[in-house]
Formats: structure tokens, sequence, C-alpha cells
DNA sequence: TTGCATAGGGATAATTTTATCCCCTATGGT
DNA sequence: ACCATAGGGGATAAAATTATCCCTATGCAA
């Protein structure tokens, strides 16, 4: 997400979305936020697959999308804690529907993501 | 998508939505076929700023992801049609949702995405 | 004194995703 | 012959997204 060649085409609703939302880990940390897991270290043990750096990248740009605030405790160690702005709260209808319709179709779509030859991962000999 | 060296996470609801939706184009190529417009050209007419190229290879992935099916009309000048599948129209809600999110906020999305540093386009002088 | 927890961020590499380019099919019309 | 139509697809370049590595700081505990 950095300086962009090739503008943004921000026709429809969906593009609009996209815009603040795509991004690999967006909608689980709204979705951990609104569980009431608020801090940067709980959200890092919700999502071990994700770098601490990563996280902190989306929720910035989260944050920046006004999706979520911030708010930093004058304490050492650090604390931080991270809402849901009202905005993101009325993100999080969206979001459940998607989930639930992931969660619901379970079984058929792991089936076919691992039939999909694109989902073949690449197996490499360990050394 | 061809073959990932990073393992995909399929943990929940939302890592399996996502591995079918995720594609620039692939929400809009779903509601556009929904509204009617079956045919590639038609398609490619609805969303000028995709390549032919691309919209090809995201059809064919919703294809394989079972979203849509493919129809072939043996006749020349060739003729193809793609609806969507009971599942893929078991999607639309959703994407609907999403879209109605988008088209509501509107105008708070779009400046927030102009405001933000990540989308300032990086201007290249002619020559 | 070293180690740990907490949070943050620059630089760069790796990976994935999109875009671009160019070519192919077959038939009917000019 | 040559073009237009309607649909496809391989190869490669470019761009965008993620991951990795390493460094900052503070106060407390062993």
């Amino acid at each position: 997400m950095k300086n962009r060649k090739i503008p943004l085409n921000l026709n429809c609703g969906l593009d609009l979305v996209g815009e603040v939302l795509y991004g690999k880990w967006k909608m689980r940390l709204l979705w951990f936020i609104k569980q009431g897991h608020k801090r940067p270290s709980e959200l890092q043990r919700k999502i071990p697959d994700a770098s601490r750096r990563v996280l902190n990248v989306q929720l910035k740009e989260l944050e920046d999308h006004e999706l979520i605030s911030k708010v930093v405790y004058p304490v050492v160690p650090p604390k931080v804690e991270y809402n849901l702005t009202e905005f993101g709260e009325s993100l999080i209808p969206v979001i459940g529907a998607i989930g639930q319709w992931g969660d619901s179709n379970e079984e058929r779509l792991r089936a076919l993501i691992m039939a999909t030859p694109a989902s073949k991962i690449e197996v490499v000999s360990e050394e």
C-alpha cells in the first residue's frame, strides 16, 4: 500500500470497500477487536500466522481509514488499545455475513480449494 | 494463483471465503452475471478497466470454485455464457451487503481513501 | 548484567497478483 | 486475400502485497 502506479478505480461501492478491507488480515483484525481482543499482543496471539510487523501495518491502515481508533497509554511497558469506531462497528455485520457464509460452506469450500490446481503448494524438499 | 510457496491458512470462514473471492474483479463479475450480463464480451464492456485476459483468468477461477458454470455453444463465431450456480447464487446476498455498505458510505470512503498517503498516486511526468 | 514483555518501525527480500503483448481458432462477408 | 467477430491462452513484465530481519526504548525480575 504505497504510492501506486496504477490509478485506483473507485467506480462502485465494491471498489470502495475493497480499498479499506483488502488486506490479508484486516477483516480478522476487526473481528477480534470486536470480540474484545484490543491489544496488539493479544491480536498477535490470535493471529499467529501473521508477523507482528504485518499486523502493525494493517492496523495502521485500518486506523487511517477510521475503522478503528488507537489509544496509547503513557506507561512502561507500553500499553496500546484499539477500539472499533462507529464506522468500524457498522462494518461488523458485513464481515459477519461473509464469515458466516464461509462457515456454513466450510466443507465444500475446503474441498474446492484443495482441488484447485492453483492452491497446490509447491513442496520443496528440505535441503 | 499459481503454486504457492506460502501455505494457505484456512482456519476460519473468512479465510475460506477469501480464497474464492479475493481477486480484483471477482465480486464484480459475479454481480454482473447475476444481472444478466453473461457473455464474456458483455462483461468486458461492463468492466473496461480490466483486460480481457484478466477477466478470463478470474472467470476460470470462479468456475473452478463452482460459483459459476460455463456453457460453450458450438457455433461460429463462438458463443459462451456464464451462469451463477446455486452455490454462486448463495453468495449474492453477501456481495450485496458489501456493495451496499460501500454505497451507503460512498462519500466518506472516497474522502478517506484519497486522504490516505497510501493512495496517493505517483505522478510520473510524461516523457 | 542479562533477559523478558510491550510496542514500534526502516529496509529489503520474497511472493503473489495483475497487466501487457502477441498469437491462435473458424466462418462469413467484402 | 483480408478483415471482423467472439473467445482463448502462453510468456513475460510490472506492480502490489506480505514476509523477514534487525534495531529502538523502559522498567522489572532472576
